[in-house]
DNA sequence: ACCTGAACACCGTTCAAGT
DNA sequence: ACCTGAACACCGTTCAAGT
């Protein structure tokens, strides 16, 4: 403000100067200081010292330019997780895996941001992902699945990471903008007369649907533990048994009898 | 535009016209019609017959007005949920607490914003939700859980249906905003030759990873499944076994051997 | 005490130029 | 062919009034 005075105006950039990978990193530099959220086209422009309809030669509308950012998210996503390294068996490879694909979007919210909140599983996402998926399914079928099950449990795993790594984004965005402010309302007290469980369990460390570190094995060990069962039925010849209470869960995609909501 | 010239100006409210009850209907009615992401305070003053400003004598910030629309969702929500009737067993009435609990975020999707999205499982939200859930885990804990299995139980179905909810929603979300554009890029193709399995499976008209119905149900199935089998060994007084494959999948909160991620 | 318009800083985007 | 500032419509929010 001060230095409003002596406003210096910035030369203007030469010809070649200016290219879409160029602005993508800096799109990918800002984002990881300021969020995706907030990322502006003039913050971009002052970002790459570049006047901000500049960038709309490249890119048309921010969403095209959001879009080439996700393209190189999912170039990333794939890096990190690529590399899961064969486990002994199916089961603690699948589990690596589902940990690798959480802590990689935990610890790269712009990934999240971009691969599951902007564009949210779109089918160009499966596509770039298609031959992660494609092994992770051989080998479940080699250790003895159907294709159906296969995919019933690989498609469970993604369901329980993505929910869960979301939601723990979506909370972390939501405590940050709060912090400062009031906090909406001080300090909640569960009363153990009206709720003599929770209170209980609160006193214990329990917390209730939290998208945590606990919640989130368990969820993935309640799959894991079907498909090793799954996994012996059938090495028993026995198309489909469940030794205790599998009755009313049958692998298979019937028409159900009262599943609720549209599409 | 060809009114400007006559431009009406609206008469000055009187004085008791406006109250904070009116104003939040007005931004649920609105945001009904427009979304939620799209509620604007020029546009709730116009639909209010409002000077914009005036909003701001009652919520001092839109965030002010989005924790009031908060709360009212809660509330809403409560009256949608609460009344689950009991069922025969445990089993069913969770399996119907949890279909209704997500049909209602489905058919309601401004709850699921404001709940869920934006205010993220927050503190408050599981303060209101609290007589329900201390009646939930009650009816389990009598069912024959221990309160510890009780509420791993129940938070697993919440963090089930909450992640397959907003999963769903955001998912909408992307969709409706790229209709009418070029689609980001028009149809994927799942060449056969690179990846023959997902080729297959696409062809049975099976979807790995959409948080539809069919995932759904899977998922919250693998939860019940192991509550009845938690239910039936402690029945036995075995204080825990497995009949099969349960060895590594202990319901106890142990220190977990190689759990990843941060917090 | 309540309601209001003018005004500000910011955003995404368009357009008519400059080089 | 590429880069640019002025300008527009929109947003959230503040402020100095009006009643």
């Amino acid at each position: 403000m001060a230095k409003r005075a002596t406003a210096e105006k910035r030369p203007r950039r030469e010809r070649g100067s200016l290219n879409p990978e160029d602005i993508i990193d800096g799109a990918f530099e800002l984002a990881e200081q300021v969020s995706l959220d907030n990322l502006s086209m003039p913050m971009l422009g002052k970002h790459l010292d570049v006047g901000v309809t500049s960038i709309y030669w490249y890119f048309r509308k921010k969403d095209d330019l959001l879009n080439a950012m996700t393209d190189r998210a999912l170039e990333r996503y794939a890096t990190f997780v690529s590399p899961f390294v064969q486990a002994r068996d199916w089961r603690e490879s699948l589990r690596r895996h589902a940990r690798t694909m959480r802590s990689t979007f935990l610890t790269h919210p712009i990934l999240c941001d971009l691969i599951l909140i902007r564009s949210a599983l779109s089918p160009r996402a499966a596509q770039m992902g298609a031959k992660q998926t494609e092994k992770v399914i051989a080998n479940l079928v080699e250790a003895g699945l159907t294709l159906e099950q296969a995919v019933d449990t690989y498609s469970a795993v993604q369901l329980h990471v993505h929910g869960a790594v979301v939601l723990q984004r979506l909370y972390d965005k939501n405590k940050e903008s709060e912090s400062g402010a009031t906090a909406y309302y001080e300090n909640l007290t569960i009363s153990p007369e009206t709720t003599p469980l929770l209170a209980e369990a609160g006193a214990k460390g329990l917390h209730s649907g939290a998208p945590d570190d606990h919640n989130f094995e368990y969820g993935l060990d309640r799959i894991l533990e079907y498909t090793e069962r799954l996994i012996a039925d059938r090495a028993a010849h026995k198309p489909r048994a469940g030794k205790s209470a599998t009755k009313t869960s049958a692998p298979r995609r019937e028409p159900k009898d009262t599943t609720p909501a549209r599409r």
